[in-house]
Parts: C-alpha cells; structure tokens; sequence
DNA sequence: GATGAATGAGCATTCATTCAT
DNA sequence: CATGAATGAATGCTCATTCAT
C-alpha cells in the first residue's frame, strides 16, 4: 500500500489545474478567465499554476490541445474500426456528431479557440495539432487510394472533404442551439461525403447544406 | 459666411473616432483594443471619445452597427434591383460574395463579434440589426410568396436559406484564406439556394456543402 | 486671484511625485523602492503616477535628471561667476565639494545610478545629461584656451581634469563618511586641478591623492 | 578502487554553483540575478542549490569572499615575494594593477558590491574579509616599521595609503573603459604610494590623482 | 545529498472610467 | 463640446524559500 508516487500526484496536480482552467474557460471565455479563478476552481496555489504552465496563455493550449486531442482520438479511434473506405467516411461523419453532440460545450470552445488568432507561438502548436490529425487519417486511407477505391487528392484534403460539411453543420447547431436531432442529418452528412471521394462516381449535383443562416 | 454647424463638426468626430476604432479592432481584436489606442489612432481627446460614446462597449456596438448596416445596405440593394423571386435570391448570393471578397477583414471582424457573446445590451442590439434584416428580406420577398411562386415559411428562416451556405463557404474562405476564387462558386451556391425555396421544386438530395473543412 | 491653472496643478503633483520618489530612492535604494511606496509618500494615486511616468524605470530617470542638473546648475553658476581660467577650475572644485558636503545623500544617490547600468534608454540619457555639461564647461573655458592661459586637450577631458581628483576624493569622503573636513583639502585639491591645466607650467610631480582607500 | 569521496564530490556541485552564480552576477548583477537562472547556469537543482547555501544572499557572499580572496591571494603572494618595504608597496601596487585589467569583470562586480550596501550579517562578513587582509599587509610591514624604514601609522591605514590611489585610479579606469594602458601609469601610482610612507621623506607637495572624471 | 513540486506575499503595470476646467 | 489629470480595482506574473520523497 504505498503512498502514491510524486509523479503520480504531480501529474494529479496537473490534471486539476487543467481541469478547473476548462471549467473556467467554459464558463467566462479564455480572455475573461482570471488565473485567480483557475486557482480558487483547481484548488492549487498561484505559484504551482505557474510551475506547471509558466503563463495564462500555455494553459489555455494545454487546454485545447487536451480536448482538440480527445475529439481526434475518439475519430481516429472509430475510423480504424472501419474495414473499406465507405466505412471509413462514414465512421468520421458519425464520430464528429457523436462527439459533438455528446460535447457540445467543448466543441464550442474548441470552435472559438481556433477562430481567435493567438500569439504566433499558440497559432503554431494548433496548426501541428491539425496537421498531425490531417496525416494520421491521410495514412489510414492511403491503401484505399492506392486500390483505386478512392479518389486521389491534396493528402492535406481529404479531412476536409470528409468532415468539412459535418462540421460546418456541427457548428450552426451548436451556435443556434438546434433542435433539430443530429442523428437525422447522419446518413445525408456520410452520403455526402463519401460521394465527393469515391472514384467510380459521377456525382451530378452541387447540393448544399440546406440548414443555413445568415447575417 | 456661417460658421461651420456643430452637427457637421461633431460628427466628423464621431467618425474619425469610430474609423479609428475599426482599424484598431481588425487589427487586435475588440478585447484588446484600449481607449487608449484608440484616442491615438483617432487623435480625439479620451474626454471627447467619452462625450461621444460613454463606453468601450458602446463604441465596440457603433462600429459593430455601422460595419452590418453597409453591409446589409449592399445586400438589401442587390436584392431589390431583382424583379423575380429567383433573381432576387441569386441577387442576395451573389452581394454576399462580393461583399465578403471586397471586405474581408471587415467580414471576419463581423464573424468575430457575432461569434465572441457580448453582455445583454450589446447581444440585444446585435439581434434587432439581424432582426430588421431578415423582416426587409421577407418583405420582398413576400409578395412572390402571395403567388405561390416561393414557398411560404416562417418568416426568420428566409435569410437562413438563402444565404446559410453561401455565408458557410465564406466563413471558411475567410479563415483558411482559400485560394479558390469565389465566382467558381457563386452559381453552384446560388443554385442550390433557390432550389430550397421555389415552390414547385421537388428536391430528393439531401447534399451539403461539399467545400469542406474540418477540424 | 485666479484659481490655480491646470498646468500649475499638474506640475505640482508631478513635483510631489518625483519629490517623493527621490525621499524613496535615498531611503530604500532604487531597486527596493516600490512604486507603493512612491504611492503613499507622494499622496498621489497609483494611476496619477503611470499617467505622469510610465514606468518605474522612468520615475527613477527623471529624479536623476533633476538632481544632476541642480548639481550642475550649481558648479556651472560658480563657474560662471569667476573671471580668469584659473578662478573657474578653483570656483568648480569649491562648488562640487560644497555641493556635496551640503547633499550628502544626494550625492551618493547620483553615484550610486551612474554605477550602476540601466536599460539603454535610461543609460544614454544619462550619458545626455553629461554631455551636455561637459559641453557647458568646455564652452566657458574656450576663451582662455585661444588667449594660450589654458592648455588644449580634448574638450571631453576638460570635465575630468578639473573636477576628477575632487570627484575621487568627494566619493571616499560619501563611502567612508570620513571625518575629515572637506574644507581642509579644498585648497589641495584646487591648485592640483590648476596645475594639471594651466599652460606655462612645469609640473614636476605625478602627485597623487594622498587621502586612499584599498580593498 | 575507491568511490569519489563525498566531500569531493559536494566540492565539485558547489563549484559549479558558485561559477554558475558569478556568470550571472556579473551579467545581470546580483539584485537582477534569479535563483532560477542559477539553477539553469549550473544545471544543480533548485533543492541543491538551498541545501548548499541555504538562501540567495548567502551565495551571494559566497561568491564576492571567492573574489576578494582570489584578488587577495595575488596581492598577497606577491607582496611576500618582495624583500624591502619599498618592493613590498611597489608589488601592490602593480599586483592591484595587473589582476584589476586581467579580471575586469570580477573588478567591476567587487566595486558594486562593496558599494551597495547588504544586509548587517553580509556587511559584516565583507568588513570581516577586509580587515583580515589589511592584518596581513601590517604584519607583512611590521619589521620594516620596526626597523624605522617605514613610517608608523595606524595598522588599518598601511592598505588604504598603498593602495587607494591605485584603486581609485582602476575604478575610473574600470568604469570608463579608458584606453589609456595601465602600464603607462603603474610606475607613478608606485612612486607615489611609497612616498607617502616611506620614513625619511619629506613631502612637500599635496598631489592629486591626475586622470580625473566628474559628474 | 539530490530533487522539484508547492507556496503565497508582493510587484509593476494596465485600463476603463470620472470629472473639474 | 473638448481636454487630460486623476482614480484604484484588478491582473498576470515573479521569486525566494520550504519540504516531502
């Protein structure tokens, strides 16, 4: 029965700021978060905050890239499940709206976080995120473009050809609070998607996104 | 030989003021913009600033309101030089994608303020200018309706489905600053949007936006 | 009877401040001085401060400025009241040393910032602020050094030549708080500065202070 | 095969903080120097370096006694290396010389501590470092005063007579960076200080230091 | 001896806002 | 209407020091 190690309760430590910072984040905005907020919500003193993270800014992409990483693990997690290109597509698509709906609150600030421009350093680290995430699917497909089954493009597009629709639709309803159940928009969503990368398919329409808004 | 009126003077101003205030918002956000810079960049008095405006927040609306206004101003002219129901959406299209192209920075300053959730008054006034929008939209296009030549929906959703996807793919051309030209896309959005809303179309696709990005 | 003007008002309390500032600085040091301390010392308010100075840093340069050029204020109006080459260089060597007699405390203040080495703004205004003495010294002397009374070094060594072994001496006298009388060396220190200058004249000796220290 | 025997091995970490801590010192002086920085110059940790020294001032005054013995050690042996009282004065003069241009930096970190003033314990602990120097150089005199070769004064008074010219003049020659070459003047400051001691000497002059500066 | 997580008082500085002139 | 000195609460951050392992 041993006393639990430091590393486990540094990590421990670590893990509550992290989660008092999310919290917070949540709550009031990144910019309107006071680290004094973070510090009463983690429980930690301000001296230990700045120990781990050195400054507001490094928590707050300590932050996204805990939950840009948690929603990309859950998608890569149900994207190799699939076992043909098709299943592929469509695990992505479900996977976006699962988590989404499962998290809409992060999804949001996740969507906020990326559409503030930060310090070059901060912009930089979500760019790798993204890239990291693009490559990691690119690689899953990989086979499948080279059978045939799957049309070749930019590696850098397949993510958004995949997702792109799913998550523009994913954002209106979080923004606008939707009624409108996810589970109905799936299949058309997948469909979709899978239609602008399949290679044998000659697709004649140019449909859009019929769920829309406006300035 | 009058001396200039004090109207005159005074909202010159007031201009100079909010021009300042735009240049300094496109250029570090609103948050992070001070009085401070402002009263430079507009070489106002912070008393005057004050006398004008009484706070950030007020002046953070004024730009706000003006920069919607011009915008609606183009759409709104746009739309009532059409003379049928199918002109005026693909009028209402097409001025969205100009405007956005012409504006960029503007535009995504737009996105930017109406994304970020501002206090109650600010919220409340965002809400009326996007309220009195949509209320001129359904007015012109109400008679159309009348005849049946456009389906008959709540009056809110008009500008949503004319406009949704086209200011979607904005929104993404202004983030990823795509290097795809936007009249490529004009007809195939322009389409697509008066497809959801004639009245005599049978539309069997359920297809999304298929310029996609994704996380 | 007017009501003081603003432009009275404000510099009194700039005057406050850098008054109470030097109390702080001679008190605590520079470094240990608080902007707090400033703060309750001066009666001013903490923003009243930042919008006169900017910073601590500036606070810090501007007592030094003040208390440089009343010391030089008072040797240059010495100096200005003697008429022959010689009367100059005994007049500054009798005004530093009464200067400093008379501001002990101010005196090692400004030694102790010249010491010192500040950021660079700082740093070249105070090298400015010597510049500009020297110049003023070098330019009162001028005549005599055309008539052939004075020798014609550079004009930067004028200062050193004249006021060094004095300086020297004055700074041992502040460290140390010696007991001697300063009176009792003027004379010395007078007809040294003199002869180290004066144009016909043999110097035979390479005399040195005789009042040392060691480490 | 013996292991490295642990007062070695202690021997060897506090070195390294101790070098560590002068680079620092003398790059950002001792006020602006952070026990981090030390931390990361030395590469001990911050545990380490508190269980060595126990606080920052400590290290501090660990470091200056490491200088000033150094440049105590040098005068010294070369003091005792001479056999008459006039190559004694003579040794310390140019040994002041000689160590002041080839340990510039150490100089100028000597000076600057010894002008600011510490803490009691750590003013003591200097004025204790002093002193023991100033007891050698007396004793080392001692015969030769006994002898009548030299004058007798008080014994804390031999240091500041042999060598207080001399530091003066290398405190100017420090802290202005003169060109001048130290050689140029040694002879002289030499000359100068055994004629203030030496016993069957009349002085008639009252010389000064001719390489000034003022304010 | 060595390590580094934890602490918290203290600091310089910012900034929207007020108000007397 | 214009001006800018004055205000002070609030904030992000520093840093010497302690102590459990």
């Amino acid at each position: 029965m041993p006393a639990p190690s430091r590393k486990q309760a540094s990590g421990y430590r670590k893990h509550e700021i992290l989660d008092a910072a999310l919290r917070c984040f949540l709550k009031h905005g990144v910019e309107a978060t006071t680290i004094e907020q973070i510090r009463q919500a983690s429980g930690a003193s301000l001296g230990s905050i700045y120990h781990h993270f050195g400054s507001k800014e490094a928590i707050a992409l300590a932050v996204y890239a805990g939950a840009v990483q948690e929603y990309q693990g859950h998608v890569l997690a149900r994207l190799r499940a699939a076992n043909s290109a098709q299943a592929g597509v469509r695990a992505m698509v479900a996977a976006h709206l699962e988590w989404t709906e499962a998290n809409a609150n992060l999804s949001l600030y996740l969507t906020r976080v990326e559409m503030a421009d930060g310090s070059r350093p901060t912009a930089g680290r979500i760019a790798e995120l993204l890239q990291t995430f693009f490559q990691a699917v690119y690689d899953w497909f990989q086979p499948f473009i080279e059978t045939g089954e799957m049309k070749r493009v930019a590696p850098a597009l397949y993510v958004p050809l995949v997702l792109g629709p799913t998550s523009s639709f994913a954002r209106h309803w979080l923004a606008h609070r939707l009624a409108l159940d996810m589970s109905e928009v799936a299949e058309t969503l997948a469909e979709s998607a899978w239609n602008s990368l399949r290679n044998d398919t000659l697709r004649s329409d140019n449909g859009i996104d019929h769920r829309p808004s406006g300035r």
